[in-house]
DNA sequence: GCGACAG
DNA sequence: ATCTTGTCGC
């Protein structure tokens, strides 16, 4: 495993492959939600479910192993990259989008999580974050709602309404897709706060851990 | 020195 | 992330 210093630089070196921009033809069937369970002792169970366009799923993938790299945070995907990416290799379905449990560009260093998994695994991707990384003005409580995310005067992400009245969630890019279609994309897999994508990812590693 | 800090 | 059931409300 890297050491933070060389974590950081392998940051520095990925994030100019990201791509803020859709492809022409962007309509994703097939989207990918992703997510780690934690266990005893660094145990981590990485789970990926893909689901249709009537939020089905369609195909689902766990890998179990042990965090190799402690939870600091702008670091996260260190934590959780290895075994989420061998768990979308292991899909039989190839999903089209995929929606991860972090940030995306709205990062210190423009490089969350969602940004370095869409790399690696050259396909479009979103974070989609419960907790924002800066400071953000509250949208409107009405579901589709949202404010920009602003840092360092540049636009990296949106907080949005996913339901009436709930606390927003906050989305950012990933790779190949731009901002607009990202949250459209959450507003679509959103039954509760939370997308579907995430919460069943969440529950089948949750499943996996025993 | 104290608090904040994706999961 | 995790420790944790039922319960009140829409």
């Amino acid at each position: 495993m890297p050491t933070v210093e060389e974590a950081v630089a392998e940051q520095e070196r990925l994030r100019p492959l990201v791509r803020a921009v859709a492809d022409p033809d962007f309509t994703p069937r097939f989207v990918a939600g992703l997510d780690v369970a934690y266990g005893d002792d660094d145990r981590v169970v990485g789970a990926v479910v893909v689901l249709d366009a009537d939020l089905r799923t369609v195909d689902e993938a766990v890998v179990s192993g042990v965090a190799e790299f402690p939870y600091v945070s702008g670091l996260f995907a260190f934590r959780e990259l290895p075994s989420l990416l061998a768990a979308v290799k292991k899909l039989t379905v190839a999903p089209d989008l995929l929606v991860c449990d972090g940030q995306g560009v709205a990062h210190p260093r423009r490089f969350g999580l969602a940004c370095h998994l869409g790399v690696l695994a050259d396909l479009p991707s979103i974070g989609v974050a419960k907790t924002p990384m800066g400071p953000y003005d509250l949208p409107g409580t009405a579901k589709g709602s949202c404010t920009d995310l602003v840092d360092d005067g540049e636009v990296v992400g949106r907080a949005l309404r996913t339901c009436d009245d709930v606390k927003p969630v906050f989305v950012s890019v990933g790779h190949r897709i731009d901002l607009d279609r990202a949250c459209a994309e959450v507003l679509r897999l959103c039954r509760t706060r939370l997308p579907e994508t995430t919460r069943r990812a969440d529950s089948l590693g949750r499943r996996h851990l025993r």
